[in-house]
DNA sequence: CCGCTCTGTCATTTC
DNA sequence: TCGAAATGACAGAGC
C-alpha cells in the first residue's frame, strides 16, 4: 500500500511551505494556519478544516490573467495545481480504500479533505470523512536516504533521488510519487509556454474544471523528467521518501543549486546541457513560489517598459529600431521555468530583447538566457548601442551580478556601487546645471543676434508658419535673417504651457533640453529642414516692437550692414528681405519687373543666397544641438536606469537571502521535530547534518550533505 | 592678447 | 540639370 501519510504530509506541508514563503496571502488569512503551525502541530497534523482551507484558499485566488500579473497569476496556479495534484496522488483508489479502511483514528492518519478531492477526481466516493486525523510524517522507517545518483541527471541528479532504501535491490517503480508533484509543475519550454498562453487567454476556472487539472497533470506526465522516471521509463524508484525534512532539504539544495546554476557558468555550458535542463525544471516550481517579489519584478517590468518608452519617445530613430513589440509578454514564455519570479526582471528584460525568432527551446539556451543573454537588449537597440556600452550596465543586466546573491561582500560592493551611483546622477545634475549656466550656450537668445530676433516675432516660427501665410519676421529687414532663436522662444512658450517635464530634467542643461523637446514633441520641427519661411511677406507678421532690444538690433543692423550698404550704393530698389524671404517665381518676376544691371543682379543673387545660407546655417547648429541633447538625454535615463536597476537588484537580493534564512530554520525546525520522534534512529551523521544545516545555505553546504548522504549509504550497505 | 562662443559666409555635397 | 537645403570649414565680432 502506498504510503498515503507520506503524500499527503509532504505534499501539504510542501504546499503550506511554500505559501508561507510566497508571501501570497497566507499570514492575512486566518483559515489557513502557518506552516510553522503546521509542522509544529501534534504529530504534524493539517486538520481537515485546514485542509479545507488551504485549498478553498487557493481555489479562491481565482486569478484573471489579465488582472494579475503573469508571474503572479502563474505562481497561483501552480500553488493551485499543487493542491489539486494531492487529489491525484497516483495512489490506486482501491489502495486508498483500503488505508482508510484500516486507518487507525488513534494513530492520528487522516486524510483530511482526500475524500472530497478524491470524489471529485471520480475516486472513492461515500466514504466517510474524519472528524479531525492528523498526519504523521514519516512512515516510522529510518528517516535516512541513499542517494540514487541519476547518471542522466549528473551532478545535480541527486536532488531528485535521496532514497531511502538500504538495498538497492528493493527499488521499484513508484506510480504517483507523492513528491511528484513537488516537481511536477514544471512542464518544458512548450509545455509551460501553451500554459501560459492558455492563461492569459481565458480567466481562471479552477473549480469543478477538471480538464484544467487534467491539463495541468498531463503536462507534468508527459514532460516531466520524474515523472517518467516514476513511471519505470528512466529509473527504477527506491522505496519512498518519507523524510520531510529531505524534502526541506532539497528545496534548500534547489535554490542552492539554481544560484550555482547561475555562478558556475559550467552549468550553463553545453557540457552540462542535459543538466541544466533538468536543474532548471525541477528548480523553477520551488523557487517561483517562495519569492515575494512580484511587486517588484513588476516595477522592473513597468521600468524597462519606462526605458523604452522614453527610448521611443526621445529617438524616433532608435524608436524604430526597438519597434518589434519590445516588450511583447505574450512572446513564449521561454524563461520564466527557472526561478520566474526574483529573475523576473531578468526574464522580462530579456523578453523585451530577445526575438522571437530566437527560439530557445533548449534549456541550455534557457540557462544562457538567464544568465547572460540581457545584453541582448543593446543588440536591439542598435541606435542606443553606444549608450548601453558602460560595462557597468552590460555587467549588470548580463545577470552575472546574481552570480553570488548570497556573498556579502558582493551585496554590500552593489549597495556602495548603488551609492557611487547616486553620488554620480547628483554630481551629473549639477554639472549640467552649471554648463546651461556657464557652458556651452544652446540658448541663442543670449546671443545679440538671437535676442533681436526674438523680440522680433513671437509667430515666427520659420517651419510652423510654412503652413501658415504669415512668415517669420526677421528684425532686421535688411537682412531678412530668420533667427531660430524665434523659434525656440515659440517653442519655450509652447512647453510652459504644455508643461510636464521632470525636475531634474529641468536642471539638466535647461537649454539644450528646451532644444530637444522642441524637436521631439513637435512634429513640425521634422520640417526644420526646410525652411522655406523665409518667403513670407514680413509685413504679416512683424511683431510688436520690444523697446528693449533696440539696442541689439542695432547690433544686428550693423552684422546687415554690409549687404544693405552694398546694395543701397547700387540702389536696389527693394529690400534684402524680400531678396531673401520671396519665393523662386516671386523672386524673378520682380528681378523682371525691374531693368536691373549686371553687378545689382549679382549682388541681389549673392544677397539672396548668404540669407538662404544664413537660415539654413542656424538650422544646422541647431540640429546638431538638438542631437547632443537627445544624446545626453539618453545617457542620463541610462544612468538613472542603471541606479534604479541596481537599487531593484539589492532588494530582490535581500528577499532572497531571507527566503533562504527562512528555510534554513524551516529546515532545522522539521529536522529538530524528527529527531524528536525519530531520534533513535538517528545517526551522528544526522546529527552532523543539523548541525550543518544551521549554518547559511551554501554551496558548501550542499557538497557537505551530498557527500554525508553517500557516506551514510555505504554504512548502511556494511550493516 | 588669448581663448572661447556665436554668427555669417563660402564651398561643397545632398536632396 | 537646377535650385534649395545641408553641412563642413573658416573668419570675424564680441566677451
Amino acid at each position: 500500500m502506498p504510503d498515503l501519510k507520506k503524500y499527503l504530509t509532504e505534499g501539504l506541508l510542501q504546499v503550506a511551505i511554500l505559501l508561507s514563503l510566497s508571501g501570497m496571502r497566507v499570514d492575512v488569512d486566518p483559515y489557513l494556519p502557518p506552516f510553522r503551525e503546521i509542522i509544529q502541530g501534534p504529530s504534524l497534523a493539517l486538520t481537515q478544516t485546514q485542509f479545507h482551507n488551504l485549498r478553498n484558499i487557493l481555489d479562491g485566488y481565482n486569478l484573471h490573467p489579465k488582472s494579475v500579473d503573469l508571474d503572479g497569476f502563474f505562481t497561483a496556479r501552480r500553488l493551485l495545481s499543487w493542491v489539486r495534484s494531492l487529489d491525484r496522488l497516483q495512489v490506486p483508489a482501491a489502495d486508498l480504500e483500503a488505508w482508510l479502511v484500516h486507518r487507525e483514528p488513534d494513530n492520528g492518519v487522516s486524510i483530511p479533505g482526500q475524500v472530497g478531492l478524491l470524489e471529485e477526481a471520480g475516486g472513492l466516493e461515500d466514504v466517510e470523512e474524519p472528524s479531525e486525523l492528523s498526519m504523521r510524517l514519516g512512515n516510522g522507517g529510518e528517516l535516512g536516504y541513499d542517494v540514487v545518483e541519476d547518471q542522466t541527471l549528473g551532478p545535480l541528479g541527486h536532488m531528485s533521488r535521496n532514497l531511502n532504501h538500504p538495498d538497492e535491490d528493493e527499488l521499484i517503480k513508484e506510480e504517483g510519487d507523492g513528491m511528484s508533484f513537488f516537481w511536477e509543475q514544471e512542464p518544458q519550454q512548450n509545455v509551460r509556454q501553451e500554459q501560459l498562453e492558455n492563461a492569459r487567454t481565458q480567466p481562471l476556472m479552477f473549480n469543478g474544471e477538471e480538464e484544467e487539472d487534467e491539463f495541468m497533470v498531463d503536462s507534468w506526465r508527459n514532460t516531466n523528467p520524474f515523472h517518467n522516471q516514476m513511471f519505470g521509463e528512466d529509473l527504477q524508484l527506491a522505496g519512498v521518501r518519507d523524510d520531510a525534512s529531505l524534502a526541506i532539504e532539497e528545496c534548500l539544495h534547489l535554490i542552492d543549486d539554481n544560484f550555482a546554476s547561475e555562478e558556475d557558468p559550467e552549468l550553463t555550458g553545453p557540457g552540462l546541457q542535459n543538466v541544466g535542463e533538468h536543474a532548471l525544471q525541477f528548480q523553477r516550481p520551488l523557487i517561483s513560489p517562495l519569492l515575494p517579489e512580484q511587486e517588484s519584478t513588476f516595477n522592473l517590468e513597468q521600468q524597462w517598459q519606462d526605458v523604452l518608452a522614453i527610448m521611443e519617445s526621445q529617438d524616433m530613430d532608435i524608436a524604430e529600431t526597438t519597434g518589434d513589440s519590445p516588450l511583447n509578454v505574450s512572446d513564449s514564455d521561454r524563461n520564466t521555468g527557472s526561478m520566474d519570479n526574483f529573475i523576473h526582471q531578468d526574464v522580462s528584460l530579456h523578453r523585451a530583447t530577445l526575438p522571437r525568432s530566437t527560439d530557445a527551446q533548449n534549456s541550455e539556451e534557457t540557462c544562457r538566457i538567464n544568465n547572460h543573454s540581457l545584453p541582448n537588449l543593446n543588440l536591439d537597440t542598435s541606435a542606443n548601442v553606444e549608450a548601453f556600452e558602460d560595462s557597468d550596465i552590460i555587467a549588470l543586466l548580463t545577470g552575472t551580478s546574481l552570480a553570488s546573491p548570497l556573498d556579502p561582500l558582493l551585496e554590500e560592493a552593489m549597495l556602495d556601487e548603488i551609492g557611487l551611483m547616486d553620488l554620480a546622477l547628483e554630481e551629473l545634475e549639477e554639472q549640467n546645471q552649471a554648463d546651461s549656466d556657464s557652458g556651452l550656450s544652446l540658448d541663442y537668445s543670449q546671443s545679440p543676434t538671437s535676442t533681436t530676433g526674438s523680440e522680433s516675432s513671437s509667430s515666427s516660427s520659420s517651419s510652423s508658419c510654412s503652413s501658415s501665410p504669415s512668415s517669420p519676421t526677421p528684425m532686421i529687414p535688411e537682412e531678412g535673417a530668420v533667427g531660430y532663436t524665434h523659434i525656440k522662444e515659440e517653442e519655450e512658450e509652447e512647453d510652459g504651457a504644455v508643461g510636464g517635464f521632470m525636475p531634474e530634467q529641468t536642471k539638466m542643461c535647461q537649454s539644450s533640453f528646451l532644444e530637444a523637446r522642441q524637436f521631439h514633441r513637435l512634429p513640425w520641427l521634422e520640417h526644420i529642414g526646410h525652411d522655406h519661411t523665409y518667403n513670407q511677406p514680413q509685413s504679416q507678421k512683424k511683431p510688436p516692437k520690444d523697446p528693449f532690444d533696440e539696442s541689439k538690433e542695432k547690433v544686428l543692423e550693423h552684422l546687415s550692414s554690409r549687404d544693405e550698404k552694398h546694395a543701397k550704393s547700387l540702389n536696389i530698389p527693394f529690400s534684402n528681405e524680400r531678396i531673401v524671404n520671396l519665393p523662386v517665381e516671386e523672386f524673378n518676376r520682380l528681378l523682371a519687373k525691374y531693368h536691373l544691371n549686371e553687378a545689382q543682379l549679382s549682388l541681389i543673387r549673392d544677397i539672396r543666397r548668404r540669407g538662404k545660407n544664413k537660415l539654413a546655417a542656424q538650422n544646422c547648429r541647431r540640429r546638431k544641438l538638438n542631437v547632443l541633447v537627445g544624446l545626453e538625454r539618453n545617457v542620463d535615463s541610462l544612468r538613472r536606469l542603471r541606479v534604479r536597476l541596481l537599487r531593484e537588484k539589492s532588494e530582490i537580493l535581500s528577499s532572497i537571502r531571507e527566503i533562504k534564512q527562512l528555510l534554513n530554520s524551516l529546515y532545522q525546525e522539521v529536522y529538530e521535530r524528527l529527531r524528536e520522534e525519530q531520534g533513535l534512529l538517528y545517526t551522528d551523521n544526522n546529527f552532523t547534518l543539523q548541525q550543518d544545516c544551521t549554518s547559511p545555505v551554501t554551496s558548501q553546504r550542499r557538497s557537505d550533505s551530498h557527500s554525508r548522504r553517500k557516506l551514510s549509504k555505504r554504512q548502511k550497505r556494511k550493516k
